[in-house]
This record gives structure tokens, C-alpha cells and sequence, in this order.
RNA sequence: GGGCUGGUAGCUCAGUUAGGGAGAGCGUCUGGCUUUUAACCAGACGGUCGGGGGUUCAACUCCCUCCCAGCCCGCCA
């Protein structure tokens, strides 16, 4: 559900002061332009018990009674908190675990938190002995509101608009995602396109999901009961939200049908036969931010099924029709859609709401995710760099705090993810970091392998200037990082990294993205270091190992009366036009002799 | 304007759920390993725990207030 926010938008027109003196912050609050998503805050919080009148109270939460009857210990995995919280509803098995979004366009990182928290959560239940469904509904019965300015093929690559038919796109405005063809032409519609990318990533990320069609829901009448109850009693369901949204007023009628006309969303309902199950509509135009998608004036009837819940009932409808026990949903839904999607559980729907999660959401290289903007990075895209143990690693940290996945620095996670997995080996003196290790590691990678090994990301990248596989892995060796004793199966899982790591460098196009020059590059040295390269070429001409080799650059920097490190940086200038590189002379001992030595001596 | 959640070392973050030593990794610097070359070892530097006030013998932790960021409080999801 998050991320269908498509929305926000709205907030750039309120704020026209910007003239104004002021640099109050608010202003800036209109940025978020759709910010879909997130990671973040499980809500557990403890404030809630406090409060009795709806409304006032915290959204997130458990209450700190719920808490306090589970006798709950402390938990170093936020997961087994949540579990704790569910296990104290004494729920039916199997257990239900959900997570939704609107497919309105490409399903970026932050979606994916509708997944992969329910997933630890999910896991965290199975291993204690509960039956786990996880669900995942494509609220695909949403009209579209606005085209995306990306969008991906069925293969995820991100292409833009302007590679579709945008024209035919643009006509389907107000239409249900599942009423508009697929972009490509391929799947069956606009919504079982992204349906279909979303349920891959999960499949690439091997979380067992089972993917739900909000529109089939209700063409099978699975919400039949949920929009007679609420609109046998229009009255309670007016009352109840009007807590939470202004515009509620006594004409409200919180049903949508689709039009039979034109295909549109509708919102004016002028009349409910409860007895037929049916609606009177007029075809009225949606507002959409600013703009508006204009109705066609149709006058109708629609049946229970020919339309749809606004979201805010359809949402706890889901709990009901699902018997959702948890749901996770980013922060944006807290203060929303939660309180009112609570009270209208309890009050209208007479169901317990599932135990809640807020999750914080995640940026991208600082900036807010967002669809509109393009400011989005897919999980394909991300596992091009990365392994899928490292992405599953990142969403088992804190949902509480908001983090940045800066893909410049992605050596840096990688080696949080690394020292993780020590930690779980017992490999690391922290205790904490140990504790939260020891439950979460078992979820994050596929097997636990005692002798798996762990290329550091940087050097893996150093690999990945040189393409033969058997130079990757002899240079490893020099450089410790493989034991002797190493199985083959673990050394191509290790060296596997090497490409991540390659792909990086260059799409980051950092320090690590070079190769070993085929041209001399444009280099000068001094007498001495001039001299002590002519000597290292005559050494190696004579034929020696890289062993050797590396031994003689020490030996012949001393002759001539140079800093070691002068004749290193000498050296990896002339190989790589660098001034730092992989262990010098084990590498030169594995190229062609004649070129090392002519490039020795600047002659090619 | 009101509310929610974050704000801990240069970077990434633990620690706050019964108040009592401010921590880790990386980075930087220094020294060592008679091969320093994206390797290892030792050590150091580095923080007013966003600011201020309060409670307390004691506050990163509790209370108040202010600042910063994101979100919600219209619609929609």
C-alpha cells in the first residue's frame, strides 16, 4: 500500500509563499513528490497506553499492554519483537502476513519493503513452529492518476515514457490499473505487468510470496460482505472517518463504482439498493492533485463487485477478507491511514486490526525515492552489484530508521554485511552486533556455510581489473584472502563477487575502475626511478617469478636509492596509469613477459 | 499551526523498552612486521550523544522547550 501514493504532488500547490522571508521550513515539505518508500519504523511504541479516545492516540503501535501481557524479553532481531506481538493475539494458522502496493509503475527498492519485512517476520514465525501465509495484494483496482515518467520492461530494464505508447497511457487515466493494457503489449494489463516484475524480484530474492489481485478479489466477491456491511450502515462508516478526513460530509457514500461508460473511477454514489446489491453512480470527475481527470456524465448502476472500497476502508477490508494478522507499511500510512484504518476495524468491520509495523523509508544516494522523478534504483538493478544475502541483509536492519543506499559507497554496506556474517560465526567481539546476527544471519543468506568465503568488496573490485578467472583467484591467494585448503565451489562462490564488484567500479566509474593499460601511458620519471625500472626489466627478462619479482622491487628501490613506495607507484602508474594497484609482483609474473619488460623500459 | 519518527566520531551505524563507564567498523595519523602496496599487528587522533533548561546523588537514556530532516494532519493511495 504505501507506495501508491502517487500523490503528494498536491503538496506543491499549497505552498505559494514561497516568496515570502521566511526560510521556514515548511516550504520544503512540498518536495516529496512521491516518495514511495522506505524502510523504516516498526511501530511498536509504547505511548499508547495511555490514551482511550481514538484518534489521539498513536498510530503505531502496540500498545505497551500488549507488551506488558506477553511478559516480552527484549529482542536483539525487531522481528521476533513483532513476532512476540502476534503470537499474543494467539492468532489462527496459519498465520497471515501481508504487505500491498498500487502498481502504478516501476516497483523500486522501497516497495520492496512490503515484502522482505513481512518475510523475517514470516521467517522468524516458521521456525517457531507456526504455519506462515504471506500475502501480497496488487491494489491494482486503483485508477491510475498520472503517468509515470518511467517505466521498466519485462525484463526490469527501466525505459522511459517516451518508449511506450504515452498517448494511449495517458487516455486510460482514472481507469483501474487492471482496465489498461500493458505498455509492451505482453502481459494482460497495465497491472499484471508490474504485478509480474514485482512478483520476480521476490522470486530473485527468494522470498516465497504469494501475490493477490486486489481487482480479483473483488470480481469473486471476496469483498462482497465487507461493502454490504459497510454500506448497510453509511451513517457509522460517515462518523468513523470523518475523524480522520475533513471533507467526509453527509453526502459521503464511501464506495467507488467503476463506470460502465467510460471505465473510469467514479466517487459520486447518489443511491444504495442494499436489497439488490447495487449502486447508482454518476460519472463525476476525479481530482488528482491538481489536475483533474474529467468523468463522462455517465448515470449508472453498478453491482458490489463493479466497483471498488475508497482506500481507507478497502484497506482494513483486506484484513478482514485476508484475516491479515501483521502488516508492514511505510511511515507515510501512520499517521493516515492506520488510525482511521484501526478504528474502522474495530468500529464498522467489528475485526481486531493486525499488529502494525511502521517502517522508515529508504533514499538513494540521499535523495527520496521517487517514481515520478526517476530517482529509483530496481532490485535487478541492485543485485547487478551486489549478492541477494547483502540486499536481504539491509532490509533486516532497524525498519525504524531511515537509511540511504548510496551506491558510491557500496563497498561500505558490503563490509557491514560481511562483519555481520563474522559476527554470526563468532568472529566478532560485539556483542550486540553478535545478538542481532545470531537471529537475523539464518534468514538472510540461503545456507549457512561455515567456509564460505568473503572476498573484501574493494579488493574484489581490484580483481576485476583483470579478466581471467585463474589470475583473479591466484592473486586472491597472494593476498591471503584464500585459504589453501578452499574447496573450488567456494572459490567461484567468492570469486562470483568479482563481477558485482567490476560492474560497480564502472557504473560508478570510482577509483577502482581501471585496467591494466594496453598503451603506455603519459608518464615521466626521475633519473633513479628511471633507472630502477631499467634494472627491475633486465630481472625480469632473466625470467623470475612474481615472488621474485615482488622480493627484487624492494631490493632494487634500496639500490637505487629510492622510497619503496616510489617505485610501487612507478609501477602501477606505468601498468595501470594509477598510483595504486593489486600486489605488484605476483601480477607482473603472471602477464607476458616481453610486455612487462618492454613497458618497464617505456617502450610500449 | 498541530502530531508522529529520526538527529550518537570524518563516513556507516550500535547502544535508549526498569537512568550509573560514550562504543564498533571503516577512514585518517603514528609505529611495528628485516616484502607497507587496496595484507596484518599495536597505538593514537577523533563526539558539548542536534541546542537549551529541568528532575536526580547520577541523564545519550526521563520531563519541558527550541532547531534540523522526513512523514501525516486536504484529496488519493
Amino acid at each position: 500500500m504505501n507506495d501508491t501514493t502517487d500523490t503528494t504532488d498536491t503538496a506543491d500547490a499549497p505552498d505559494e509563499t514561497d516568496t515570502a522571508d521566511a526560510p521556514d521550513a515548511t516550504d520544503t515539505a512540498d518536495t516529496a513528490d512521491e516518495t514511495d518508500e522506505t524502510d523504516g519504523t516498526d511501530a511498536i511504541d509504547t505511548s499508547a497506553d495511555t490514551e482511550t479516545d481514538h484518534e489521539s492516540s498513536s498510530p503505531h503501535v502496540l500498545s505497551a499492554t500488549d507488551r506488558e501481557d506477553s511478559n516480552t524479553p527484549h529482542h536483539a532481531f525487531w522481528a521476533d519483537e513483532v513476532a512476540d506481538a502476534i503470537e499474543a493475539r494467539d492468532p489462527d494458522e496459519p498465520i497471515v502476513i501481508k504487505g500491498g502496493v498500487s502498481p502504478s509503475g516501476v516497483a523500486h527498492l522501497g516497495n520492496f519493503n512490503e515484502i522482505m519485512r513481512g518475510y523475517f517476520v514470516a521467517a522468524v514465525l516458521r521456525e517457531r513452529g507456526h504455519e506462515v501465509r504471506q500475502v501480497f495484494t496488487s491494489d491494482d483496482k486503483d485508477p491510475l492518476r498520472k503517468l509515470p515518467r518511467k517505466l521498466a520492461d519485462s525484463e526490469g530494464n527501466i525505459v522511459g515514457l517516451g518508449d511506450v505508447d504515452a498517448g494511449a497511457l495517458g487516455r486510460n487515466l482514472g481507469k483501474p490499473y487492471t482496465d489498461i493494457p500493458d505498455p509492451f503489449g505482453e502481459a494482460d494489463s497495465y497491472a499484471a505487468h508490474f504485478a509480474s516484475l514485482l512478483q520476480a524480484d521476490a522470486d530473485r530474492l527468494g522470498v516465497p510470496v504469494e501475490m493477490l489481485s486486489n481487482t480479483e478479489l473483488y470480481a469473486e466477491g471476496a469483498f462482497d460482505s465487507v461493502v454490504e456491511r459497510v454500506l448497510s450502515d453509511v451513517e457509522t462508516a460517515r462518523t468513523v472517518l470523518s475523524a480522520y478526513q475533513d471533507k467526509v460530509d453527509d453526502s459521503y457514500i464511501p464506495f467507488n463504482p467503476v463506470c460502465e461508460s467510460c471505465g473510469k473511477i467514479t466517487e459520486t454514489v447518489t443511491s444504495i439498493d442494499l436489497a439488490a446489491n447495487r449502486v447508482d453512480y454518476v460519472c463525476t470527475d476525479l481530482t488528482v492533485g491538481d489536475r483533474t481527470i474529467e468523468g463522462c456524465d455517465h448515470e449508472g448502476t453498478a453491482t458490489f463487485r463493479e466497483g471498488k472500497l475508497p482506500w481507507r476502508f478497502e484497506w482494513p477490508g483486506q484484513w478482514q477478507v485476508l484475516g491479515v494478522d501483521f502488516e508492514p507499511f511505510g511511515k507515510d500510512h501512520a499517521e493516515g491511514s492506520w488510525p482511521s484504518g484501526e478504528d474502522i476495524a474495530r468500529t464498522v468491520l467489528d475485526i481486531d486490526p493486525p499488529v502494525p509495523m511502521t517502517y522508515e523509508w529508504f533514499t538513494l544516494n540521499g535523495e527520496a525515492l521517487s517514481s515520478s522523478a526517476g530517482n529509483i534504483v530496481t532490485v535487478p538493478e541492485i543485485l547487478e552489484l551486489l549478492e541477494p544475502e547483502v540486499l536481504r541483509y539491509f532490509f533486516a536492519l532497524n525498519p525504524r530508521k531511515a537509511r540511504d543506499l548510496d551506491l558510491s559507497r557500496l563497498d561500505q554496506l558490503v563490509d557491514d554485511f560481511d562483519r555481520f556474517e563474522r559476527a554470526y560465526f563468532g568472529e566478532v567481539d560485539d556483542e550486540d552486533l553478535t545478538a542481532f546476527a545470531e537471529r537475523a544471519y539464518p534468514f538472510v543468506v540461503d545456507e549457512i556455510d561455515p567456509d564460505r568465503i568473503r572476498l573484501p568488496y574493494t579488493f574484489a573490485a581490484v580483481l576485476g581489473m583483470v579478466e581471467d578467472p585463474a589470475f583473479r583467484e591466484q592473486l586472491a591467494r597472494d593476498e591471503g584472502h584464500i585459504p589453501d585448503d578452499a574447496s573450488q565451489a567456494a572459490i567461484d562462490a567468492a570469486l562470483a563477487r568479482v563481477e558485482k564488484a567490476r560492474t560497480w567500479a564502472e557504473r560508478m566509474d570510482n577509483a577502482y575502475n581501471y585496467r591494466l593499460q594496453a598503451e603506455l601511458p603519459d608518464v615521466s620519471f626521475d633519473d633513479a626511478t628511471a633507472a630502477a625500472l631499467d634494472s627491475l626489466a633486465s630481472f625480469v627478462e632473466a625470467g623470475h617469478d612474481g615472488e621474485a619479482i615482488q622480493s627484487e622491487i624492494y631490493e632494487t628501490a634500496r639500490e637505487h636509492d629510492l622510497d619503496v613506495s616510489e617505485l610501487f607507484e612507478a609501477g602501477y602508474r606505468l601498468f595501470f596509469d594509477e598510483t595504486q594497484g593489486p600486489r605488484l609482483g605476483e601480477f607482473l609474473g603472471e602477464l607476458e613477459r616481453e610486455f612487462v619488460v618492454d613497458r618497464l623500459r617505456r617502450e610500449a
